[in-house]
RNA sequence: GCCGUUGUAGCUCAGGGGUAGAGCAACGCAUUCGUAAUGCGUGGGUCGGAGGUUCAAAUCCUCUCAACGGCACCA
């Protein structure tokens, strides 16, 4: 073999501090690692070629910038997710022969994986499929990566009777190259890549729970069991992240609301909400900053009726593309008698409560005539909405059937709808950070398979907010399909305790329903035109954004939004009088505050106040009755200071101010 | 809506065919006690609902409702 020939089948390999090293093509990760170390070799996982992540197995045949991976390197948590999944799928196949096994991807803090079989998992065969794992992880078989002709591998599939498997990969696009990992006798259809052997995920990991999934995410088709996982590369990791979620659980709203007296649903209105006086102080304080926000920049407020014909959505698009989701209440005198119908006829007529309230707000605009000096016209209403939610959607004060929105909906004309968005999104982010959130993702939602509107009018939407993002310089992502069924739309979305990510805020533009109304305004040339619509919130529901609040909070709410922000505790019954002119003060300078005269040890109420998460109290003995003074304790903190009555007054006065 | 789990006192939970339990809370009495639980006493439940099996059901069976965890759907 002459020189050049050898050269041509020498590889240039760039390591991550630019040293450069040649073997020969074919080379395998692993022995390019064994190269540069022993040690390195023993702890690699995977290889990066050229920004890929590949197994070590692999023979590496181009002139490539690599890394070694290993198992304390970020990537390797995916892996040890990634590669527990295919153990779990083993194991369960081992256990419950006849199981059909389908996809099982790494997720956040685990994996899952889907099975199919006439007899649903249940949490008692989590332990025993856990054991079979270890034991599997045990036998330390290799991944060993197999490139499959793909109408093979269908026809094995089929054979076994993984009859997913081979829908999966009759539905792989043509290009794409058929793989399969094997560990030791069990193989599974993946992309991979894998680590070494099974031996590497370790065993920190856990099964968690049993649930339903759909396969492919379609509700028509079958239902699978999904088994959840969690895997860490310790046991360290993994206690950690137990005991994050026991913590997270403590801070659940509903468990929150229920320990400090905020609300309570009940069988009877299931998904309302019964607001109780601490709860609804929250409402009424967040309402009201929202209304200052808005009244500032520029918008008006509206109230607008519950109940409307369904004549009226049947104009606006509803009845025919949401009514599954209405409330529908006939029209029609009811039976009082005794042991009868409900009703006397057959309803022929019907109303809807409203679920949203933009129709209605287009209503208003039309009441007169609307120039084009009048816009934009930014019409606000603390709307209270209904929607019909499937049970199992239902979720504390997240997802409720009667909701209130902090709605509005701005009119404009095209040239202004770049400007009153880019606003829409600063006024969203000056709220967000008042209210302690600073961690907001952006979504892009477009066009939905079941939608009103033209292609045009629909290209035309998704770029204007398109611009306005750029225009905003705010990060999104897109989420194709996910826009409401009239327009395109924007998605803020927060995260509550468990990690659960809600859509709060919303920004979206509707050509489709001035059009379907029939709004109109008379343009600079004196012609009728088409307003466009802006439908837009910032908390988007009060319940949800209070339950987000709660939290993210933890229950302990700022000075301005707390139930009750100030507790006056007597020591003795000596200071009573005394700790009632405080507690008067206090009440008429508007300050949320209770007056405990108890007949109770300092102790015992300090006690209770604290786990009601009141922020500040005011604790008056007779040292204090006689000084003029008030001991001052915070929530969280165990000093006392002691501070003259009128500036400590003066102070909780000024501190408990809303932001704005 | 679908799959799984759960439902016993206001709350947290024990009990699993033979007279319904605990702690906290509530109520009563005593205690005036300086920064996270004062002591003693009292009351409180058709065991989610409806049927069934049994001499006897909170307990076993069937149906149903709701909540919880996911999925689907969504502010």
């Amino acid at each position: 073999m002459s020189n050049a020939a050898a050269a041509l089948n020498q590889i240039t390999i760039t390591l991550p501090d630019g040293s450069a090293r040649t073997y020969p093509s074919g080379t395998t990760g692993l022995a390019i690692a064994d190269s540069i170390a022993k040690s390195l070799a023993k702890a690699a996982i995977a290889i990066e070629i050229n920004g890929e992540i590949r197994d070590l197995s692999r023979a590496v045949e181009e002139h490539a910038n690599i890394r070694i991976f290993k198992r304390e390197d970020a990537p390797a948590l995916e892996m040890i997710r990634h590669d527990c999944a295919h153990v779990l799928a083993e194991a369960v196949q081992e256990l419950f022969p006849g199981t059909q096994v389908t996809i099982g991807p790494s997720i956040e803090n685990g994996f899952y994986y889907d099975f199919a079989r006439n007899e649903p998992f249940t949490l008692e065969d989590l332990p025993k499929i856990e054991a079979k794992m270890k034991e599997i992880i045990g036998r330390g078989a290799a991944f060993e990566r197999e490139v499959w002709d793909r109408e093979q591998a269908i026809e094995y599939f089929t054979k076994k009777g993984e009859m997913y498997k081979a829908e999966l990969i009759r539905d792989l696009p043509g290009t794409e190259t058929i793989t399969v990992y094997r560990q030791g006798d069990w193989l599974d259809l993946c992309r991979g890549p894998h680590m070494p052997t099974t031996k590497h995920i370790g065993t920190a990991f856990k099964l968690m729970k049993v649930a339903g999934a759909y396969w492919r995410g379609d509700s028509s088709r079958a239902m699978l069991t999904r088994i959840y996982g969690t895997a860490w590369r310790s046991e360290e990791e993994l206690q950690a992240y137990l005991t994050q979620i026991e913590e997270a659980e403590k801070r659940d709203h509903r468990k929150l609301g229920r320990e400090m007296d905020l609300f309570h649903l009940q069988d009877e209105a299931q998904g309302s909400v019964f607001w109780h006086p601490k709860g609804y102080s929250i409402w009424l304080a967040l309402e009201g900053y929202v209304r200052r926000r808005l009244n500032t920049a520029g918008y008006v407020e509206v109230k607008t009726p519950q109940l409307m014909d369904s004549r009226f959505w049947e104009a606006s698009g509803h009845w025919s593309k949401y009514r599954e989701n209405m409330f529908v209440v006939p029209d029609v005198v009811p039976n009082t008698e005794e042991g009868q119908k409900i009703f006397k006829e057959e309803p022929k007529h019907f109303m809807a409560l409203k679920p949203m309230n933009c129709p209605a707000h287009v209503q208003v605009f039309k009441q007169g005539i609307k120039s084009y000096r009048d816009l934009p016209i930014r019409m606000a209403e603390f709307g209270c909405c209904h929607r019909n939610e499937a049970h199992g959607a239902l979720h504390g004060l997240m997802r409720v059937r009667q909701f209130t929105q902090d709605d509005a909906h701005i009119f404009c004309r095209e040239d202004q709808i770049a400007s009153e968005s880019l606003a829409f999104c600063e006024l969203l982010r000056t709220m967000y950070t008042d209210l302690g959130f600073t961690n907001v993702k952006v979504k892009l939602a477009t066009r939905p398979e079941n939608r009103v509107g033209t292609e045009e009018s629909w290209d035309f939407a998704e770029n204007a907010l398109r611009q306005a993002l750029d225009a905003a310089g705010l990060d999104y992502e897109d989420a194709p399909g996910d826009g409401a069924f009239y327009g395109p739309k924007l998605e803020f979305h927060i995260q509550d305790a468990i990690g659960r990510s809600w859509t709060c805020g919303t920004l979206q533009l509707d050509p489709n329903l001035p059009e379907r109304l029939d709004a109109t305004y008379i343009g600079e040339d004196g012609a009728r035109h088409r307003p466009l619509m802006l439908h837009r919130a910032i908390l988007g529901s009060i319940e949800r954004f209070i339950g987000i609040l709660i939290e993210n909070y933890a229950g302990k709410l700022p000075l301005w939004l707390a139930p009750t922000q100030c507790v006056v505790s007597t020591i003795t019954s000596e200071a009573d009088g005394y700790a009632q002119e405080i507690y008067n003060e206090l009440l008429a300078a508007g300050l949320r505050v209770e007056l405990d005269v108890r007949n109770e040890k300092i102790n015992y109420k300090i006690r209770e106040h604290s786990l009601a998460k009141v922020p500040v109290m005011f604790i008056v003995g007779k040292r204090e009755a006689e000084e003029g003074k008030v001991a001052i304790r915070r929530m969280d903190s165990q000093e006392q200071p002691v501070e003259a009555r009128d500036s400590a007054i003066a102070a909780i006065i000024a501190q408990s101010q809303p932001p704005y």
